[in-house]
DNA sequence: CTTGACCTTGGACTATACTCCACCCTTTAT
DNA sequence: ATAAAGGGTGGAGTATAGTCCAAGGTCAAG
């Protein structure tokens, strides 16, 4: 069992940030001490670093919750909107790995083009270089 | 040239956000009707859905702003720094793929076990599917 | 038994990225 | 000639995601 403190060092956020988390649904403490202190589960380091992963791909906080939320049983009534749901998701992040993909690429180039590097400097801004991608 | 309104609808946003990202240096008007109209080229269009792509993957304005300033020539004095910039952008995108291909294979096995999908449900939350990603 | 580190809640404050509104001017269509 | 559509500025308001602070309770060490 860790408490805030512990489990903010370890997850690297803040003790804020944890109880901001808790009032929109992202994290609950297992259990309280008598005294109200919050007493996490030591694989709530998880939850947070999933938490910002996905944060960090776009995701906001509200989806992220949905996220969490998930829940999946072969025989689930509700399986095929969940399904629906994840399958959005899955597109949404590989329309997101191809614009990634494309910037990446241009950043590729504008480096090359950079301190006699082999690229010609002509496509010298990044959307001269991701013109380029896109021909 | 476009209009305010015109290139608004070309790109997707609104003419509000337009003036924002003016405000904030991401676009400026090629010139200005006598009467104070703003007037775009029509390449404005691939640089409003270049800001669109870089926020969406995760980008803010402000590293935005500093991607379309980045100007590359062989021979400038400044180079190292542009170098240094772009190769830092290129790491942090990887690091995002990364992230983001994790979170599409759990996605991708949380579908996959719901609704006579092939997988065992038994990791059935994104946090079961994401630990066996991680394995 | 007190000091310091850590915890509680509630509420105020901040940064980012818009979005909306009021009020006024310009352009276009009838 | 006039109305509707569109544009300009300035400023207020909103949503998201924290961050900071005050006032107070808890707990382990010396």
């Amino acid at each position: 069992m860790l408490k805030i403190g512990a489990l903010a060092s370890l997850a690297g956020v803040s003790r804020d940030t944890l109880r901001f988390y808790e009032k929109h649904g992202l994290i609950t403490p297992d259990t309280r001490t008598d005294s109200g202190y919050r007493l996490y589960s030591e694989t709530d380091v998880y939850r947070i670093s999933f938490i910002l992963s996905a944060k960090e791909v776009g995701f906001t906080l509200n989806e992220i919750h949905q996220l969490l939320e998930l829940e999946v049983t072969k025989d689930d009534k509700s399986c095929h909107d969940v399904k629906q749901f994840v399958d959005n998701k899955i597109q949404v992040v590989n329309q997101r790995l191809g614009e990634m993909e494309k910037i990446k690429q241009s950043l590729k180039t504008l480096s090359n083009a950079c301190c006699g590097g082999d690229e010609p400097a002509t496509h010298c801004t990044i959307l001269g270089a991701l013109s380029v991608q896109n021909r």
